[in-house]
RNA sequence: GCGGGUGUAGCUCAGCUGGUUAGAGCACUGGAUUGUGAUUCCAGGGGUCGCGGGUUCGAGUCCCGUCAUCCGCCCCA
């Protein structure tokens, strides 16, 4: 073959993408139980757009983005996440005076990585943005959705890990103590923390490396050291939780990669998925709107990475079921009932019945072999003796079973049986 | 960006230290059944051995490069 898909790139093909637009009637469903309106934005920004929110600092900014000029020198980039284009949507269609503050999306995100289980160049995201309320009832309402999306989905057994990561109020005054503390024994650390300790001292935190996390054990934690407002709305985000029967689990060592987070962080990750674990996670930006000239709006949000909850569901749920199993296979011998057949199918189709319509010149013997494969639930068998007796021939693929039927009476038939 | 594994039929794979016409299972096509599938039996089609170069009398097999894929690290969805 010719051509190829680019690397880390995918097709969703049969018989996968059944599962893949099944995602998202689900989503389609869920979302707007929480009053959120479907967003799409466009899948390039200008870049500026990612670094500065984002952070320059962060790995997304530093090394993976698909950025590129346009013919005019414009530099663009293919959006790595949905959060920032969201932003900017909403500030640019003023949706907040308009009162359309809760969002949900679907679609392609870019980041230039090597490719390995459950990271591609492209993948899909499915999220959430909440915009204009502070209280800690918008990140329950956030956590709760992706927690009914993914058990409507079938996924089980999901526990969210929460955190807070404060505000730049006491989240500095941490990360001046945290400095200071391990100033004295930087050479107990691994090369990387040493670079995050100047760099981003948070993240320090998340360093999976034994000898570091046994040396961080002593840290003060930094929800010990949230300000007031900060401790008290975390506190809400946990209650709020109980009450709504959203397993949780505190994770005090989670801290988001993106400079933008404020206060509530959180994840859901799966031990079936190997070295990229997390099935999606999100958190608040209060400050975000702002920073992009908006007037002062807190928003919290989530991202979930398509191809892993798919991915999990694959390995957890039952065998999905054949995606032909509402559809009837129609299958015409000779001219005759070519005629008859096509005729047969409209009116199946207007009955809302799916319907495989097959006039070849092939036996019947392949047919039925088609039929069986493609896991139809029925075949209707049309021959000369058929279209002379105006009947149909219905067998059920199930049980064998064959029944001659009025052609008037067959769509009432298959209906009943559906 | 770093380290390692793999690439042979549509799919899953075999192919010993280099040696003649590269195999199996499943799938596909045809027949036993000229109108009956998912079980059986028989026959058949299908391969630039990822791609390019090198070593050799000779390369699927060895070497180099390249592309793709998988696993780990980093990071994240």
């Amino acid at each position: 073959m010719k051509y190829q898909a680019p690397r880390g790139t995918h097709d969703q093909i049969p018989p996968g993408s059944v599962a893949w637009k099944r995602l998202q009637t689900v989503a389609d469903r869920v979302f707007p139980l929480y009053g959120m309106l479907p967003l799409e934005t466009p899948v390039f920004e200008h870049t500026d757009l990612f670094t500065r929110s984002l952070g320059e600092e962060t790995d997304i900014v530093s090394k993976e983005m698909y950025t590129f000029q346009d013919r005019k020198g414009r530099s663009l980039t293919l959006r790595p996440e949905g959060t920032a284009s969201a932003v900017r949507a909403y500030l640019q269609g003023r949706l907040g005076e308009q009162g359309f503050d809760r969002f949900y999306y679907f679609g392609p995100m870019f980041r230039y990585e090597r490719p390995q289980a459950g990271r591609t160049r492209q993948f899909y995201q499915i999220g959430v943005e909440l915009f204009g309320d502070a209280g800690p009832s918008s990140d329950v309402e956030v956590i709760e959705s992706l927690h009914r999306f993914c058990h409507e989905l079938g996924l089980r057994g999901l526990v969210v890990q929460l955190n807070s990561v404060g505000c730049p109020e006491c989240r500095g005054r941490y990360v001046a103590t945290l400095k200071s503390q391990l100033a004295g024994c930087t050479d107990d650390l691994c090369e990387l923390c040493r670079h995050r300790l100047n760099r981003n001292p948070l993240r320090i935190l998340d360093c999976k490396k034994a000898a570091c996390r046994e040396r961080y054990q002593s840290l003060p934690l930094l929800t010990s050291h949230l300000c007031g407002p900060c401790q008290e709305h975390f506190q809400g985000v946990q209650a709020g939780l109980t009450s709504m029967e959203v397993p949780f689990r505190l994770e005090p060592w989670l801290v988001r990669g993106l400079d933008y987070y404020t206060r509530t962080a959180f994840e859901v990750t799966s031990e079936h998925l190997g070295a990229q674990d997390a099935l999606g996670g999100g958190g608040r930006y209060d400050l975000l709107v702002e920073q992009f000239g908006g007037p002062p709006t807190p928003a919290v949000g989530f991202a979930a990475g398509v191809e892993r909850l798919l991915m999990v569901l694959e390995k957890t749920a039952p065998e999905p079921a054949s995606p032909h199993e509402r559809s009837v296979y129609a299958a015409a011998l000779g001219d005759r009932a070519a005629a008859e057949v096509m005729g047969l199918s409209r009116r199946l189709r207007d009955a809302g019945i799916p319907c495989l319509v097959d006039t070849g010149p092939g036996s019947l013997k392949k047919k039925l072999k088609l039929s069986s494969k493609l896991g139809c639930r029925a075949t209707l068998i049309v021959g000369d003796d058929e279209v002379e007796a105006r009947r149909v021939l219905v067998k059920d693929m199930g049980t064998g079973e064959q029944e001659l039927i009025d052609l008037e009476g067959v769509v009432n038939c298959l209906k009943e049986k559906a």
